[in-house]
DNA sequence: AAGAAGATTCGCT
DNA sequence: GCGAATCTTCTTA
């Protein structure tokens, strides 16, 4: 699907192309030890975005993904831009293209998303929403996801094959 | 109350 | 390839 998000400046949008699977009971997910300040998003019914600061540096923009009040989610790794490019070149401080969604910080940062976002209903009409797809989809394959170290094996990472724009080297590429 | 780890990125080597 | 930047949550005292 897109990503679309409208602001005062114009439209920015992106094709999903790598996302990571944090299900119900998955330690690594932010929603695994119950609700927090920061993670109340996640307990949204499913379909909510949650933003938040990872790291102290970057946004990281998850869709909710249960029932309201059951915790989990889906995070959102790489878009490849489609409208409002020279706005997310000039948001990201790059004009190199296949880095301007390639990753899940840069995500949020070239798409405008920060905790402003937090909360919204992605499947509502509102300034940032999920649409359908009219391009062709490649092969998509799994992997191990990337940077968790608990249920680190588990194949949770989605990825099109052989994209530009998803994270990682080329093997997490491939 | 203090320290460490964490769903990352960027600049420098 | 390595370390810094920097906020929230968890662990340990």
């Amino acid at each position: 699907m897109v990503v679309v998000h409208d602001t005062d400046s114009g439209r920015l949008s992106g094709r999903i192309v790598e996302t990571e699977a944090y299900p119900v009971g998955d330690a690594a997910g932010h929603a695994f030890r119950g609700k927090t300040p920061r993670n109340g998003s996640l307990f949204l019914e499913r379909g909510h975005a949650y933003v938040y600061l990872n790291y102290g540096i970057s946004f990281l923009l998850n869709v909710s993904s249960e029932a309201r009040g059951v915790g989990g989610g889906v995070l959102l790794r790489a878009i490849e831009p489609l409208e409002g490019v020279d706005m997310m070149a000039e948001s990201r401080g790059t004009t190199s293209f296949a880095d301007l969604g390639r990753g899940p910080g840069r995500l949020t940062k070239a798409l405008r998303i920060d905790l402003d976002e937090d909360g919204l209903d992605l499947c509502a009409a509102g300034p940032l929403w999920l649409a359908t797809d009219g391009h062709e989809t490649g092969t998509i394959r799994k992997s191990v996801r990337i940077g968790i170290t608990r249920d680190a094996h588990r194949l949770l990472r989605f990825y099109e094959r052989g994209n530009i724009h998803v994270s990682g080297g080329r093997k997490l590429r491939q």
